[in-house]
DNA sequence: ATGCATGCAAATCCTTTGCAACGAA
DNA sequence: TTCGTTGCAAAGGATTTGCATGCAT
């Protein structure tokens, strides 16, 4: 009954850039060789990706690109919607592409910090039923389910870890700064 | 059918305190005035507390008492499984008193900023349930509902804010530092 | 030419650590 | 006396900001 959602960004990365143009000439903004080559490839990612991530991946070919560039452009897409801000136990901001009305939720795997969306029907109604029974007023929600992918087990054998530096891999409590 | 929880902490205080003093004596540890001290403030107001709520109140009475040894402490009754951590959205680390086999959820006010915590049987089945379609084997999860609660109304009022300072008022997206 | 964007360095903010002085056992 | 504890100051780490310079429009 969870329906596994199809990977975002996959397909439309051009659509979406031209968006984000619009959004700019609407509001006097520029478009610079450093927004497209962070957006692509933020675009082609497809989503759950922190800003140092995207730094990473763009440095190696486009080492004048700044730090902050990338977190000025990311904040932007937040701005023109056409991306999220997430905070996982790890505590580290990702983003991930919006697709409008998309509501989702996430499953992490502490093996090997991979996230999967799914997104539930019943679920949803459900957390309706309860904030209105609660007199609440519900604006948005936040849930993740933390535990062990198929790949990784039960977590004895550890599974595969991802490339990344330590920042990639989720925490059962926190293991960033944690700041 | 979400049942509202009873104010944890309200009751036993002694009793957990007990449970402490045993852990520290276990692990070789010491018992200090700075850490009753905290420790009786922290039971005392029950829950979603962050270090510096405690380090402001105590800290009128005991202008001596660090702010280091109030998140030193804090971490210790997370060792000794008399709270944990969360992490809402205004990205401060709160701590909550744990009692054993507690598993509980939570409704954030963006008005006013007041925490409510909820457990729902049918959304814990619900998850599991989801989980293990996905071949996940679940250890934790989290989730929160953001919303207006019935004093503060749809957010257009405004509501009533907390006393604290910016820090208490969870925001939509991130108000903090952010971080 | 304007004025938004960029990059660097410096600043923030919360949280943790190093270290010498303290105090419970 | 012996170590764990404390407080202060400083360090840390992710993210943001100030400012002079650069570059779309």
């Amino acid at each position: 009954m969870p329906k596994r959602r199809k990977p975002a960004g996959a397909r439309g990365i051009s659509e979406k850039k031209e968006l984000l143009n619009t959004f700019l000439k609407e509001w006097g903004l520029k478009s610079t060789r450093q927004r497209d080559i962070i957006v692509t490839e933020f675009l082609k990612t497809g989503g759950h990706i922190t800003a140092e991530d995207i730094y990473r991946k763009i440095s190696k070919k486009h080492q004048d690109i700044g730090f902050t560039t990338v977190y000025r452009t990311l904040k932007l897409l937040v701005k023109s919607r056409l991306a999220t801000e997430r905070v996982f136990a790890d505590n580290l901001t990702r983003y991930e592409p919006l697709s409008a009305e998309d509501h989702h939720d996430h499953l992490i795997c502490l093996g090997c910090g991979s996230i999967t969306e799914f997104e539930n029907a019943r679920m949803e109604r459900l957390q309706e039923k309860i904030a209105r029974e609660s007199g609440f007023n519900t604006v948005a929600h936040k849930m993740e389910l933390y535990g062990y992918c198929g790949r990784c087990g039960s977590g004895s054998r550890g599974g595969k870890k991802q490339p990344g530096t330590k920042k990639n891999a989720p925490a059962p409590q926190k293991n960033r700064n944690n700041r």
